[in-house]
DNA sequence: CGATAACGGAAACAAATGTTTCATTTTTTA
DNA sequence: TAAAAAATGAAACATTTGTTTCCGTTATCG
């Protein structure tokens, strides 16, 4: 209830019965849903030339309580989350926290499990809608840039940080042989970032809470004149300040672990679009790192089922 | 005048010399533009936290005249360019596809490369969406249940893989202290797996590709009799035979990389469920492991902003 | 340390918003 | 045509909103 498709429908299916001033009203909306979305009901009547009134009786016509509930259904439209997933996931919430729900192998999951799943996979979705905003697509592009003309590229995560980085780095190489992954092991971060220079540069993804290991070799890299690309949480945080390009990634979670879904998904996009943009030289090269693993029998090939000789 | 990118870098700019409680109210703006457009100022300052009046004094210090005038910039933005929502994603990728888009810094997405980020937000919703299934919520609580009886839990993930089996080992230690993470570094995955038996759980992340030391890993797990659960993409994937418990994740894609985007998400969501069925003790060895990094001075502290003492 | 300036939050305020009421006009129907 | 019903807009209402004021608290510096 109260999604924005269902609202239309149902300005759409009362309009033929309408009073023309209520007519005026809803065509005005039809046709200018951001306007619902955004301005105050007063302002909207100002602009569909109908008196506040007749917006509360269309409402009432459609039968919906308060113009707060209507607009809302055409906010969410426009937010971060596409609202048929916000919708369903409610739903099922409700219908879980009644009761219980049983399900295929015998296992049950309670109504709070599910509430929680719910939750989680509701945020995930947000977490990926936000971090693939307009503003985001324009630093991914930057970020390519950069890291298309840089000697060397330092891939830096730390903690809870690393699998994104890691996920980079492993994909990355697979067309690439200019990587360092700065993953510092056995207490080799100085050896790892030797050697860097104004012309390389560090792909660092450092989400709240802050490691400061990170920051200490962020601001190396800086020292160096390295150009920083940098995945975070905020364009004001403490490393963001001095990145050459801010990949800022929503890592929202029901649980107090920050979630760093988004941060995976984002660098995963970096990677194909720098395949994408490399074009042929870049598949070329995919395509000798899938031969060396063959030759290293790395991958598993199905030998087909055997042949069903029954009795 | 009023432009959603100038009042963002107004605050961006001002950011360091604010005060803390402005620098809240900040960050929570730069963080969440749509809950600007949409919101009411007094609703933004319940949800950031902080009191009205700073909202108002956030928008002298960096030279708004109101704070209407400033979320006009905001409802703009939403206006000419929303939503990574689907149906809306489409009509602007043609848009895309037919020009060329300028954002803001001056860099250009070009319709091509729209499309293709389009692309991907399209395919990784997807991945989480069927990720969350019904058949995979049971099997999430059946998974939790196998490893909370666990003696040890060893997870294992290789390759592509290892981001996701990384990420829960990490959040798992958080509270358990009976993980191994077969990472077999400098070729000590036999050590790493000794002494393994009936009461373990084997984690294991494979997706296709199937790697064949994961394949084998598992079968040695298998003839200590220990418990397998199984990430993988599909019912039938080599891996899935004799799992206990298959954790079934989408990973579509557009480029030939599958994506670990849904892996690491679930796994995630794992560890948010035993969090939350470990209760009152889980909660209790998180907060010790998080007072022992702070001992260790492991994360970054804002040390506050310098007082404003102006001239 | 004490003095001083910056900060922060509660309360007060006027302007606006969403809603209701009511009198007037228009349309329908007998 | 007259009566009843429906539609309409102005005004009144309580609520919410954006903004200001005030005063106690906290940090900074001489």
């Amino acid at each position: 209830m109260g999604a924005y498709t269902d609202l239309r429908e149902r300005l759409i299916a009362e309009y033929g019965a309408m009073s023309p001033q209520l007519q005026r009203a809803a065509r005005y909306m039809l046709d200018h849903p951001d306007d619902v979305a955004l301005k105050s009901m007063r302002a909207l009547a100002l602009s569909a030339d109908v008196p506040p009134s007749t917006i509360v009786r269309l409402m009432k016509t459609i039968g919906i309580d308060g113009y707060q509930e209507f607009r809302l259904g055409y906010q969410n439209r426009l937010r971060d989350m596409p609202a048929s997933y916000a919708g369903r996931a409610r739903q099922l919430q409700h219908r879980g926290v009644a009761g219980e729900m049983t399900m295929n192998h015998g296992d049950v999951v309670s109504g709070d499990e599910n509430a929680l799943i719910d939750e989680i996979l509701d945020q995930e979705h947000g977490n990926l809608a936000r971090s693939y905003s307009p503003e985001m697509r324009a630093a991914l592009i930057a970020a390519c840039a950069h890291i298309e003309g840089a000697r060397r590229v330092f891939v830096l995560g730390r903690r809870g940080a690393f699998p994104a980085a890691f996920q980079f780095a492993y994909a990355y190489r697979l067309f690439g042989d200019n990587l360092t992954l700065v993953d510092g092991a056995a207490g080799t971060f100085g050896d790892q970032l030797r050697g860097m220079g104004r012309r390389d540069v560090m792909l660092a993804v450092c989400l709240s809470p802050y490691t400061n290991d990170t920051l200490q070799m962020v601001d190396y890299a800086l020292a160096q004149k390295s150009t920083i690309i940098n995945v975070t949480d905020s364009d004001v945080s403490p490393i963001a300040r001095h990145a050459s390009v801010n990949l800022v990634v929503s890592d929202a979670s029901p649980s107090f672990f920050q979630s760093f879904t988004a941060a995976v998904s984002v660098m995963q996009a970096l990677v194909t679009l720098l395949v994408a943009r490399g074009g042929e030289t870049a598949l070329q090269q995919i395509a000798v790192a899938e031969k060396q693993l063959s030759v290293f029998d790395t991958y598993w090939q199905d030998s087909g089922p055997k042949r069903n000789n029954r009795s």
